[in-house]
RNA sequence: GGACGGUUACCCAAGUGGCCAACGGGGACUGACUGUAAAUCAGUUGGCGACACGCCUUCGGAGGUUCGAAUCCUUCACCGUCCA
């Protein structure tokens, strides 16, 4: 029950306790325990806050359980409101079989392909008749859904609250009586899904209820809000080593600890000691990020590219010298300096790039630029911001 | 079907005839400080510019009134709330 969060102790406990029984019963029939865990392709990419529950299915791998890995390709089509306070936009057939591509090819970074099942829920979801959504949705009143913090709010705010919203829970409780699920792995954000909607659907369908394996939400790269895509906050699992270090350096300090918790193979007693040491003052936060750094990259690239990217970061960062994969530019006389910030994209206009020399944010050679219609002395790095470097040839 | 209300820059949101390229907040960007931190502080955030309180394009779409409109009128589109 390692990095899970139920925001109610008598609920975990309860939840543990049914996790206990339901493996000795496992154990009784002679089969692992089938844990399952959906994931929505409603963006083409994953970044690192999927891949919570992801970690989490690995360790019920390596125990030697049945994973399965559930790509909502039908729930997609809603959009699951749970995390949000706003109506989310449906998406086409088409767009979610794009998203859906390559999400599993992503997801087997953390998974382990030969011990993994992949399963579209279309495939039980689709042919749903009315009748059934009838018996369904019977099991479940206004108030529960309008209750639901997400809904309450849209409510006295007097926003639209859409009546096929409340069917994603409804989905995703089938989902789990398909699977014939005993876990269930999601978010905080699923506790209302997972807890009510998945366990009432299943004893109504005459199942046992699947157990809730409720994980802490992992923040975004400012450190407060849940990361997500949508607030550019986020860490793409489909980025360079090097990206990915630098990414996992720029959150706060505070948001280490969830995120050696939720996001490292580190035991709670290695989290604890690090956590110690920058309390008592023995390890300095920032090598405390860079273990973190270095820990997640190798988890998806490797002990070498996560040394080297550490490497790089200090090179770059940390010593303020120049990286050494930089775009190249091939300058040609006449090219004045606002000329060459726009035509390679490092200023969006003419103006934009007028005031990023105003301010001081462009330098060539190291020394600050200040008129915006010089043309460049000759070769050398032009660099803008603290990041945005080009060669100029 | 009836009665209201809304649509403003990346997002939220003020503005109800001229001082509006448009208050404020968020985000983003630049600089200072730093641990590429975070927080904080300062600045910037439509385009073009000989950098001038100049010009051009913007306030859902189209048309109109006016010397002058985001603001008034007509019309179209979309959205919401309430009543039934």
């Amino acid at each position: 029950m390692q990095g899970t969060e139920y925001g109610d102790e008598k609920l975990k406990q309860n939840m543990a306790e049914e996790l206990r029984t339901r493996l000795l019963e496992c154990q009784k029939e002679g089969r692992p325990l089938r844990v399952y865990c959906g994931f929505d392709p409603r963006k083409a990419d994953l970044h690192l806050g999927h891949t919570v529950p992801m970690r989490k299915l690995r360790q019920f791998q390596e125990l030697g359980h049945d994973v399965t890995f559930v790509i909502g390709n039908y729930t997609s089509l809603i959009g699951d409101p749970s995390d949000k306070d706003v109506l989310r936009p449906q998406l086409t057939h088409e767009e979610v079989e794009e998203n859906a591509r390559t999400y599993a090819e992503q997801a087997f970074r953390i998974l382990d392909k030969e011990k993994t099942h992949i399963r579209f829920n279309a495939e039980w979801l689709a042919g749903i008749s009315f009748e059934q959504l009838i018996r369904l949705a019977s099991n479940f009143t206004m108030q529960q859904f309008l209750t639901r913090e997400n809904f309450k709010l849209r409510w006295e705010k007097g926003d639209a609250i859409y009546l096929h919203e409340t069917f994603y829970s409804l989905m995703q409780g089938y989902d789990a009586y398909a699977l014939k699920a005993d876990v269930q792995v999601g978010g905080t954000d699923q506790l209302f899904n997972i807890m009510t909607a998945a366990r009432k659907i299943m004893e109504f369908m005459g199942e046992k209820p699947n157990i809730a394996l409720i994980l802490g939400i992992l923040p975004g790269t400012d450190g407060v809000v849940k990361m997500s895509k949508s607030l550019g906050n986020h860490i793409p699992i489909n980025t360079d080593a090097n990206d990915m270090y630098g990414k996992v350096m720029s959150i706060p300090d505070m948001a280490m600890a969830q995120y050696y918790r939720l996001v490292t193979r580190l035991t709670p007693p290695q989290i604890a000691e690090i956590e110690e040491g920058i309390k008592n003052g023995s390890l300095h936060p920032r090598d405390a990020k860079m273990r973190l750094a270095r820990e997640i990259v190798s988890a998806f690239y490797g002990d070498d590219d996560a040394i080297n990217a550490e490497k790089v970061f200090i090179e770059t960062f940390q010593k303020g010298s120049i990286p050494d994969n930089i775009p190249s530019f091939k300058n040609s006389e006449n090219n004045t300096i606002i000329d060459i910030l726009l035509t390679t994209g490092l200023a969006k206009s003419r103006s934009e790039a007028r005031r990023l020399i105003d301010q001081k944010g462009v330098r060539f050679e190291g020394k600050v630029i200040d008129n915006a219609n010089d043309v460049l002395p000759g070769n050398g790095v032009l660099q803008v911001g603290k990041r945005h470097f080009l060669r100029i040839e």
